[in-house]
Order: structure tokens, then sequence, then C-alpha cells
DNA sequence: TACACCATGTAAGTGGTTACATGATTGA
DNA sequence: TCAATCATGTAACCACTTACATGGTGTA
């Protein structure tokens, strides 16, 4: 279901069509949430069906179609319904720590070589992320602007910093895995 | 492909079967995978076709069956195989932070409920994982213990700081999810 | 006129969840 | 004899991945 919410949550800020809410879920620097158009189109008809957006047809040129989306009255409902609520944790699956408990059945070399690799990921997801935060701080992200205007200008600030802080969390535990990840750096060579 | 990868890294320190394998990976300490037994014992089958592990039958009483299974040596190879590659992280997928990114429109006072939850268990998962890091540390899991028979005294040590390593991994993550949240309860108590 | 981009779809397959289903053994 | 535990399965469903598929529009 979480997908559903994350798109509610995109068109709150302004209605949308298929094409440009692919082309964030699909954005190179990872967001919170990603998904390809093949999950994108079906999840929108059925949410049409279900009343929590409406569907609005433009035409470009002579043919080109468009359904350009926007949240309704119990769509709002629903995401703020989900957003109150606690949610089941998902069970433990991390595909990386798993092959990390594993390490002492291979080379130390080519366990530090995945590990130097995840570094390196983490490194670059810190990088987007850090950038993303500071631009949601300076309220100059696309999506922002639009979801401010219809929020008293007082809530701004506030608004702002509540974006960044979860881009704030995913830079923390990238953080923590990098770190986490060169301690085991040092411990590999210790054995050597 | 995880599932396969943890059911043999298991079944390298011994031989199971699927009602042991699904005690452990149903475990309420959360481990680093989780499956049921409705995934698991296909799983088991179809790596016995593929020749990577070998069920022996054995019976209880007169009629209870079970099909003990090892790891072959193709097991142990294509296991160390994808123990030495690097594989794609997975998209970002993470249904809290995706919650939280959207806080801002709800009340303050549900949000902060929402992120107590969090911090509790966030904490619940460290503690668990605490224990079990102890436990590795001191040798005296299970599990390690008949993985240790297999492999020189002089290892003994470091396989057990290596496993330990992976679960101070997942408790830093905790707890910087955990630190986190405290700081998202700030920023909204700061605006009320 | 060709290329980049706009725009929307389908389908097969995999991994994971939840529920249903059955029966044996052990020990209190 | 009853309950807890041992032991193994199936089936429906949902989320996600990967690949195939089609055609329109704007601009250099």
């Amino acid at each position: 279901m979480s997908l559903q919410h994350a798109l509610l949550g995109v068109l709150e800020a302004r209605p949308m069509n298929g094409y440009e809410l692919t082309r964030f879920f699909e954005a190179a620097p990872r967001w919170v949430w990603s998904a390809p158009h093949s999950q994108i189109y079906p999840a929108l008809r059925q949410m049409e069906q279900a009343g929590l957006i409406e569907g609005r047809q433009e035409i470009r040129g002579t043919k080109l179609r468009r359904m350009v989306y926007s949240i309704t009255e119990r769509g709002l409902g629903e995401l703020r319904t989900w957003l109150s609520a606690d949610h089941a944790a998902a069970p433990a699956r991390d595909a990386f720590f798993l092959q990390a408990l594993f390490f002492d059945m291979i080379d130390p070399d080519q366990a530090a070589a995945v590990l130097k690799t995840h570094i390196a990921e983490q490194e670059q997801l810190i990088a987007e992320w850090r950038a993303h935060r500071e631009a949601l701080l300076a309220k100059d992200t696309d999506l922002l602007k639009e979801r401010l205007k219809s929020r008293p200008p007082a809530e701004h600030d506030r608004i702002a910093k509540l974006k960044a802080h979860v881009f704030a969390g995913q830079i923390a535990v990238a953080q923590a895995r990098a770190d986490w990840a060169r301690e085991g750096l040092r411990l590999l060579a210790e054995s050597t």
C-alpha cells in the first residue's frame, strides 16, 4: 500500500500525470520511494476507481492524450489516516548485512573489496541526499514550491524543516552504514 | 535470490530440516533475514534440484518423516561466489521515512506519537541485537558453536568478531534512526 | 527527417504474505 | 487424553522487476 500513499503525497502538492510521476519515482537521485512506470500507471487507475484521485484528460497537439490526476477529498482523508497511524515494521531483510554475515567464509581481500563498494555507494547517496536537503531548506525544489503555495507563509519554514529532516535521517543511516563498513575493513585487516 | 543464500549460509554451519530453518527465520529476535515456512519448504526443494543442497530422509517414531538438508560442494561454491561479488543496492523504499515526509500534513501530536512508537521499536531491536552480539562475542550461540567445530581454533576469535560486527551494524543503523526520531520530536515541539 | 522526449500501456515471472490444511509425536 | 510441538505442505494474492510494445510531439 505504500506506493499508493507515496503517490497521494506527491499529488497533494499539485496534479500530475503518470509520466511526471514516473520521472519522480524513477529519479536517479534516490528519493524515499521508487517505482517503475509499469507499476505507477495501473496504480493510478486503481486509485481513481477507489475515488482517491480524479483524472482529467488533456490533449497535446491533436492526438497525444494525457491523464492529469488530482487528489480528492477522500484521497486526502486516506493519506492523513495513514500518516497518523502506526504501521508494523517490515521484517528484517537486509541483503548487505546478510552478505557480511558470512564474510568469514571468503578471502579477506574480496570481503574488503565488497565493503569498499558499499562505502562508495553510501557516500554517493549521502551526497545526493545532502544536496536535496539543502535545496529543501532553501525552499528551492519544484515540488516544495508548489506545495507551499497552498499553505500559510507562517508555516513555510516549519514545513521545509520537516521535509529536510527526513533526508537528514536517510543521511544519518547511510553514514552509520559507511562508518560500520570502515570499521569492518579494520577488522578484516587485523587478522591478515 | 537472497533467501537461498541465507539458507546456504545457515546450512554451512550444520545440516538442518525445514522446521529447524523455519524456527530460525521466523525467530522473534529478528536476525538479518526473515521468511515464513511457506517460502522455505519450496526453496529447499528448488535448491535440492539445483544441486546446492542434499536431502536425507529421517523417520521419527514410525511415520513422522523429516528431510535433513546439507550443503553440497556446489552449494558452497555458489555461496562463496555470491559472497565475493558486489550486488546492486535495492532501490530506496523505506515506508517509515515516506510517512515522515508528510508529517506536515497532520496534527503534530499525532506525528509525535508515531515517532515515539518508532523509537520504542528501534530500542527493542537494539536490545535484541545487543544481546545477540554479546552472545556471539562469547561464542555462545548454538549455530556459532556448530560452525566453529569445522574451523581451526586459531580462527575462532576472528570469526566470532566478524559475525558480531554485523549486529553492531544493525545496532548502529537502529541507533541512528532512534536519534533521528528524537530530533524529529524536538522539531515538532518547536513549532507548536 | 531524425532524434530526444512525451505518454501510456501489457505481460511474464519472482519474491513475499496470509491463510488454509493435515497429521505425528511427546510429555504432563 | 489433551496440548504443545514437530513436520510439511498448498493456494490465493499482492508488490515489484524486467522486458516488450506503440505511437505522438517538438526541434535542430
